[in-house]
DNA sequence: AAACTATTCAATAAATTTATTGAATAGTTT
DNA sequence: AAACTATTCAATAAATTTATTGAATAGTTT
């Protein structure tokens, strides 16, 4: 094999990889899958696709490695294969947060058009958290919740929170995080909090930013 | 705008900047813009390509805006737009190199059946530097060393490696480095080296790998 | 074993990407 | 201004990716 014949392989595998990704609805698949592990029919659900779209979709992920399986009963629960995934789609978002002003700019209007909050980062919570109290808030569903999540966080899925908010504590701050950056739940929530008289901000990123940081997480065992 | 359509709309834009990434000639002219910037005629060259083709990826890349250009006489210079490209790049490659089997096997038949070393990452070198002496080897083209390199590496471009060889010492170890870890300059010289009774080994990385991570660099102002 | 359920598969048409070729363009040198 | 040079553009055919639809499959429950 000649050099110009091993770099045509080398770039041809990492550009199959780097397809399995290019695709919108992927994208966003693995984003999900950055939460914990989905079934099929989840995946299909949160994504708004057809289950045979979306599954057409897993199966690119799953031949390029990205994803792992695990059968239970009827159901197959896809997973990210490990966290060089996350980290890879984790340097797509980041380059592409910063490079298109219209991803900036559909963020922005769509925060301000409903709310218009300041975010903290990472590490700015953990300034805060050095320096006092603070109380964490994770306001994604509660099986997002179970399977990790941010070390001494409360859990209340955003469609409680109405509800639920008299179990927070009114003088200290709270950051209320989700997803990741353009998860609008934490967005949700602070314009909730802080009408009814609450001292909220949102996290800027996720659970998984969070948890790929080595950062202290509570996760299930399963 | 409602939630979904918002959702639609940032991936289909992450989206558009990872197509611009998946493909084998493109994420080599990533690499290779790593390195400093180059004409559409030096790259179309570097690549194998057809002037007009390179041309044709540029664009991609240009629209994108993972590329920048600065033209200069007749000539046209691209530039990568910003390091976030470079971190990109980078962590699709190590999602390729750890993922992908098949290019752990490419690399490692090619460089076995030239030459079979070890190589040494950024890490062991940082601590070989601070325990003593070390040579640092460039063996880059001239041009590409001119524009950026290691602090204090020493320049022998690989084709005049043989005939420069005696401008190195003997007794220090040293450590040889190119463009990455698929770059196969550094195996060469270790090779050329180590016949003649050098204590050499290669760098894993690359200079770009040396360069994000803040380390010392000299690089021109140009 | 039959009925059921979640997921995958297969076929197809439409959309997108790619390589190739030759011409056009924007700037420089004479 | 004419000749020249590097790069880009435009058109086209081939290859690849995508969404859609309905059927098939692998396993579970009855």
């Amino acid at each position: 094999m000649d050099k110009r014949e091993f770099k045509d392989k080398v770039y041809e595998e990492l550009a199959k990889i780097t397809k399995s990704m290019a695709n919108p609805h992927r994208l966003e698949i693995i984003e999900l899958l950055a939460q914990g592990d989905f079934s099929v029919e989840q995946i299909a659900e949160h994504t708004n696709l057809p289950v045979a779209n979306a599954s057409q979709h897993l199966q690119v992920l799953k031949v390029a490695q990205l994803v792992d399986i695990n059968r239970q009963g009827n159901f197959i629960y896809y997973r990210l294969a490990n966290s060089n995934v996350f980290k890879a789609w984790k340097a797509l978002r980041e380059l592409g947060v910063e490079r298109i002003a219209t991803i900036e700019k559909l963020v922005k209007d769509f925060r301000q058009s409903k709310f218009k909050f300041e975010s903290v980062t990472i590490e700015e919570l953990l300034q805060k958290l050095e320096s006092g109290k603070v109380t964490i808030l994770d306001v994604r569903p509660q099986t997002e919740f179970n399977k990790g999540h941010i070390a001494n966080a409360i859990s209340i899925p955003i469609d409680e929170l109405k509800e639920r908010m008299k179990e927070l504590p009114k003088r200290t701050e709270i950051i209320a995080y989700c997803r990741g950056p353009f998860c609008v739940y934490a967005d949700e929530a602070v314009a909730i909090l802080n009408k009814a008289g609450y001292k909220a901000t949102r996290l800027e990123e996720g659970f998984p930013d969070w948890q790929i940081q080595e950062l202290p997480v509570e996760v299930s065992l399963n």
